[in-house]
DNA sequence: CTGGGGATGGGGCCC
DNA sequence: GGGGCCCCATCCCCA
């Protein structure tokens, strides 16, 4: 396969991190989902049909396929417009100004206003598992739409208006770790003391953790447990298959952590515009974002959008006057790791008075 | 040099 | 068990 290293410099970059070109790019992304997208997850698809039109046909699941063969999956059958239909559009700089919907996201934007004005979401690249557009043109609610995020739904559910980013409780961090129990569900119950799905909800209101025997870590669901044990936990005891990889030499505990690991090395999941590949859906479809320039997360304060929610986390911090990460020698605060430590290391003025006494 | 934004990756959690 | 999304971290680049 012809590939051509891009100009800009990567020298810095593993190779496995450097943007190429393909000159050959296929014209069908590879579908790496073993089913087909739900839109009606998160009511998109409530909110992007009228419940009298016609809906969605079930989508003819496609068989499972692993990730470890080295043949790329073949895309599932769909009926769709024609190619020449999804057009791709040039880059739309969204200005901050010009944001159509505010943060927070009020229920009078309607998705079809909003997207339609700012992100140009009809090029196929925007789901890399429907080669040809969606199944409603231009309806396409994407995990960067702002209805993607989890405590949000389609406007005709919106109850309460989406409270800003920066104000959300994290969940996971109100949990009552005094109610942990040493080693409590860890052990296979037998059948008769599975917990029924009231007792789960109940158990996670009551913030019950389940706990790693092996190494003391603690899950809110068994299901996290249960995967913490078989894919990470290297503390475990007794005896454990190992799965290594065949393209280097890291050993797995499970297939599914070797799985993982692998896309590493495949990166199946490749950019339609400019080829760039990528181990999982979600990071190739923050990268596309950096094509269409679509940016859905914006600042409550500057109005100013970002197209990653990390990166807006972080310019957050910019507008507290207490930063999150503090010097611990001049208590100076900053909104980065990365400035806090080259402050440190750069040399704390602080540091250095200190050292000369 | 500092501060900030852009881009990307890993692990955890929930559905 | 798989997939998606989240948070966090990191690196690079630029003003």
């Amino acid at each position: 396969m012809p590939v051509t290293v891009m100009a800009k410099n990567y020298s810095h970059c593993p190779l496995k991190k450097r943007p190429i070109v393909f000159d050959d790019i296929p014209d069908e992304p590879e579908n790496l989902s073993t089913k087909p997208e739900d839109l009606s997850r998160s009511g998109r698809l409530a909110s992007i049909s009228p419940p009298s039109s016609p809906t969605l046909s079930p989508t003819p699941s496609p068989s499972p396929q692993s990730t470890l063969t080295d043949s790329p999956p073949s895309s599932p059958p769909m009926s769709s417009p024609s190619p020449t239909h999804f057009m791709y559009q040039p880059p739309i700089k969204v200005e901050p100004s010009r944001l159509e919907y505010p943060v927070p996201i009020s229920p009078e934007y309607a998705p079809q206003t909003w997207h339609r004005s700012v992100a140009p979401m009809y090029h196929p690249a925007y789901h890399p598992y429907m080669p040809y557009g969606y199944p409603h043109e231009g309806i396409y609610m994407g995990p960067s739409s702002p209805y993607s995020d989890s405590s949000l739904s389609p406007p005709h559910q919106m109850q309460q208006p989406l409270q800003p980013l920066a104000l959300r409780p994290t969940v996971y961090s109100s949990m009552d770790h005094s109610s942990l129990s040493p080693n409590s569900s860890t052990t296979s119950p037998p059948p008769q003391t599975v917990p029924s799905a009231e007792d789960l909800s109940e158990k996670r209101r009551q913030g019950v953790r389940h706990q790693c025997p092996d190494c003391g870590k603690s899950y809110s669901t068994f299901s996290g447990l249960s995967k913490h044990r078989q894919f990470h936990c290297a503390a475990g005891e007794g005896p454990k298959k190992s799965f290594s990889c065949k393209y280097c030499e890291k050993i797995y505990v499970s297939l599914g952590a070797l799985k993982m690991h692998i896309r590493t090395h495949t990166l199946p999941c490749k950019c339609t515009i400019c080829g760039k590949a990528f181990s999982r859906p979600w990071l190739l479809q923050g990268h596309i974002r950096t094509h269409t320039g679509e940016k859905p997360f914006s600042c409550t304060y500057c109005n100013r959008a970002f197209a990653d929610r990390s990166n807006l986390r972080a310019h957050l911090q910019t507008h507290s006057d207490v930063k999150k990460y503090s010097c611990a020698t001049c208590s100076k605060t900053f909104s980065r790791m990365s400035l806090l430590t080259k402050h440190t290391e750069g040399g704390c003025t602080m540091l250095h008075l200190e050292k000369m006494c």
